[in-house]
Order: C-alpha cells, then sequence, then structure tokens
RNA sequence: GUGGGUGUAGCUCAGCAGGUAGAGCGCCGGGUUGUGGUCCCGGAUGUCGCGGGUUCAAGUCCCGUCACUCACCCCA
C-alpha cells in the first residue's frame, strides 16, 4: 500500500457516476453567460509569476502564500494560476480586444490552483467557470454578471444559497476611509497577526470570524458609509436594476475579497451546507487593474464560480440531476455471427448519433440482460443465431417489458420513432 | 502554517479484557438450456492506511508518518 500511487495531496477526482453531475454543473453554470453574448477563451494555465504580483496583488494571501511557483528551464518564474481575472485581462490586452466595440465579453473554465491546507470544498486544484465584461461602466452590467451567477445556480435547482452586496468604493474614497478605519482599528486590543493585517489590508479584519474581534469591530467605520457621491449613484442604481430582476440579495458592508483589485459592486454568492467553504461563487468590479497591468484605463466586472463547491452544494440539497447522454439501446447478441451483427450495427446506430452500448464477453443471456438493465438503456435487443436468419431482433422496452420482434434492416428508424 | 477527529472488503460500517477478521449493499454464478429489475441459494475479494515499539500474541495498546476530515486562516 506505501507504494501504491496516488493523487497529490487535496485534488479532487471525479470519477463515474460522480463526474457525470461535476460535467452538469460545469455546463449548467456556462450555460448562462453564453446566452448573454460572453465569448469564449482558453487561456494558459500557468502565466509568468509577475501576473499575479501585480495583478492579485503582493499583500494578498494567495500571491503571498498560496501559490505553486517554480522556475521553467529558462530560468523564468512561472506560476500555475490561481484565479482566473489576471490571465484575462492579460490575453485582452495582448489580442487588442479592447480595441473594438465595447463591453469585451468573455467567459472560461478550467482548473485554478492554490497551495492551501485542503478541506472539504478546499482544493489544491479546483475548477471554476468566470465571466468578465470589460469596458463598460454601466451599473446595469453589474446587474447582468450578478443575475448569470444567479441563474447558473438556480438553473441546477439550488434553493439554499444566499447572494452579499456590498461596494467597496474606488480610489477617489477609499483610501480616506481606509484611513478612517485603521485609526479605529488602532484603538482596538488585537492580537499582533491582527494587528499585521489591519495595517496591511484593514478591511480584512472586520471579516474576522473570531467572537472577541466580531465584538470589537460592531462599531468600525463600514464603507457602504464612507462612499463617495459617485460609487454611491453607482450602487444603488446596481441596487435598483437588482430589484427589476427580482434577485434577492442581503447587504454585507463587512464583506471583504481576498484579492487587492476589487472596487465597487463587491459579491459573494454562499451557500449553507457546505460548512467553512461556504462561498460558491464571488467577484465585483476592478476598475483599475487593467491600467495595472499595462493596458488602457478601463473598467470591468467578472465572476469565478466553484464548479466542485456547487457540485457540493447540489449533493448537499439531495438534488438528483437528470442522467447525461442516456443509452438509446443496449444489444445483447448470442453466438459469434450474431456478435459480428451486432457490432456492424451498434457503429451504424452511433453514426445515426444514438447512443448505444452492448454486452462484451462470453456472459450468458441472463448476465447480459443484467448488463443492459443495468446500463439504463431505454431498449435491450437480443440477436440470437435463430434470429439472424431473418435479420430479426426481439426489441424489448425495459420499463415496460414489453417485447416485439423487429427488423434489423430497419432497427434506427424503430428506434426512433419509439423514443418520440 | 496551527489545533481537534478519523483511517477494517469496491461502498457504508461492526469487531476492542490484546488470542492472526465479519455484516449489509455491490460484484460474479445458479434456481429460469433465449431475457433484466423482486425473491431464494452459492461464490470471490482484505499485507485491518503505512512504518516502528510493547507483548508469548496487536485490527485492538504506544510512537511516528501519510491520507482524509473539522475548525482557525483564506477563498472558488
Amino acid at each position: 500500500m506505501s507504494s501504491q500511487l496516488q493523487a497529490p495531496k487535496g485534488v479532487a477526482e471525479y470519477v463515474p457516476p460522480e463526474s457525470e453531475a461535476f460535467l452538469t454543473v460545469r455546463e449548467a453554470l456556462c450555460e448562462p453567460a453564453r446566452n448573454a453574448g460572453y465569448k469564449y477563451v482558453e487561456l494558459p494555465i500557468f502565466e509568468d509569476t509577475a501576473l499575479f504580483v501585480r495583478g492579485v496583488g503582493e499583500s494578498t494571501d494567495v500571491v503571498s502564500k498560496e501559490m505553486y511557483t517554480f522556475d521553467d528551464r529558462g530560468g523564468r518564474s512561472i506560476t500555475l494560476r490561481p484565479e482566473g481575472t489576471a490571465g484575462v485581462i492579460r490575453s485582452t490586452i495582448e489580442h487588442s480586444l479592447d480595441r473594438g466595440q465595447l463591453p469585451v465579453k468573455l467567459w472560461y473554465a478550467g482548473p485554478f490552483f492554490r497551495a492551501e491546507r485542503p478541506q472539504r470544498g478546499r482544493y489544491r486544484q479546483f475548477f471554476s467557470v468566470g465571466i468578465e465584461a470589460i469596458g463598460g461602466d454601466d451599473p446595469a452590467l453589474d446587474a447582468e454578471v450578478i443575475a448569470i451567477a444567479n441563474e447558473g445556480f438556480r438553473s441546477l435547482g439550488l434553493r439554499n444559497f444566499r447572494l452579499e452586496l456590498t461596494s467597496l468604493g474606488d480610489s477617489n474614497c477609499r483610501p480616506a476611509y481606509r484611513i478612517r478605519l485603521q485609526e479605529f482599528l488602532s484603538r482596538l486590543d488585537l492580537d499582533p497577526e491582527t494587528r499585521d493585517r489591519a495595517a496591511l489590508n484593514p478591511l480584512r479584519v472586520l471579516d474576522d470570524k473570531r467572537q472577541s474581534v466580531i465584538d470589537q469591530v460592531v462599531d468600525a467605520p463600514l464603507m457602504l458609509d464612507h462612499l463617495c457621491s459617485a460609487c454611491s449613484h453607482h450602487f444603488a442604481e446596481v441596487r435598483s436594476y437588482l430589484e427589476v430582476l427580482g434577485i434577492e440579495y442581503s447587504l454585507a458592508p463587512r464583506l471583504v475579497r481576498g484579492l487587492d483589485y476589487y472596487t465597487r459592486t463587491t459579491f459573494e454568492f454562499t451557500h449553507a451546507g457546505l460548512g467553512a467553504q461556504s462561498a460558491i461563487g464571488g467577484g465585483g468590479r476592478y476598475d483599475g487593474l487593467m491600467t495595472t497591468l499595462g493596458g488602457q484605463d478601463l473598467s470591468g466586472i467578472g465572476f469565478g464560480l466553484g464548479v466542485d463547491r456547487t457540485l457540493l452544494a447540489v449533493q448537499s440539497e439531495g438534488i438528483v440531476l437528470p442522467p447525461r447522454n442516456p443509452l438509446a439501446i443496449f444489444i445483447v447478441a448470442l453466438g459469434s455471427e450474431a456478435k459480428k451483427r451486432a457490432v456492424l450495427l451498434a457503429g451504424e446506430i452511433r453514426t445515426a448519433g444514438i447512443a448505444v452500448d452492448l454486452s462484451y464477453g462470453d456472459r450468458g443471456l441472463k448476465g447480459a440482460m443484467k448488463a443492459a438493465d443495468r446500463s439504463g438503456a431505454h431498449f435491450s435487443i437480443v440477436i440470437g443465431e435463430r434470429d439472424l436468419e431473418k435479420d430479426t431482433g426481439e426489441l424489448k422496452n425495459m420499463q415496460s417489458g414489453v417485447q416485439e420482434t423487429i427488423s434489423l434492416a430497419t432497427l434506427i428508424a424503430t428506434i426512433k420513432a419509439r423514443l418520440l
């Protein structure tokens, strides 16, 4: 056992039957974006380390202690992407996608990597679906992004998720607020570690889960109360659009994101069934990121949704996802001549776009029928030596048990008709 | 990175005054010589996570380690 190879620590693997649910969840999360005009981007899984250091922020936990960074053979520092937004912005600038009509609307899906201590819902390789709308200040765009995430979760049948919303202000009003908050925090009795955090990213202290800290920050000044008029107006517009859309949310003035680039509208979707790692998706506006990465001064907004966690949420609510690609028919051949006919038939049926499987090996009829049953096929067809002369088979509806003799020559047409 | 819990068949778990392993489900076969899902009968599979220690004897006690898990932290 000690020599048994196993997957690296902290990675999630999806194998049948769970892997089918994983695909369903991932597609459900992508679908609303495609319906809203977002175009697909396929980006590298590793990037120049400097992209994340500059984009995500050197002081963030993600960059300072959670990245998989290594030197490639040319001595370049490479990092496995810990999030998606920085890469999308880099690619947008590199390919001048922002030189045409705005906003540029993009979506992506794939694996991301963070070297954290694994636990339920937190993996070292995890899967996200994300979108970015670049080059638009319109509050309606903020609402659209939130609505797309909401629709993804809703379409899976999820009910026990919440949307938390706030505004983090911008370069105009946040610095002043930050100083005000730091002054407040400096008067509190905090441990050294928290004190350091207060100096580096004071907002983060408001999000502390320890009761001793929570008690001390109840009266802390909140960003929402100190927004400049432009930010305040923008946030009010976003809220009014959400109301029009009928999307419920709760204001979370203490909501903080761990990535430095967020400004203004910021949100998080959480689910109660996951334990401590409750965020199933999150995102927000990042009005300065593009210039930070060397592009023109365009704002943007986007989200990242956790496929792994959304799957956990689906499971925790006991939602049964519909099967994917159910087999239309399962062929049972008796004898070597019948087997040849069955193999040929299966190829023809697949070419016609119909899902079919067949019994392999030397199983008896009983065992083969059992396999047909397990396969979930709508129909089974038994082809034995005695049927071969007439080129017929015994077609059975697996649900009703009704069986009839039908011609193999017209099998495809028969199946199509029966499946309607 | 810090602390707590767990680790026995493919899965869920039982076994503990220390005496070299069991159940249910699943899987395979038979009852039904060409028919599944119910029922009945039978069968296969474990270096009891790994390494070391105590003991005549360790799945059971001790230590270490790895993995999983929960919380802190952080976030998807």
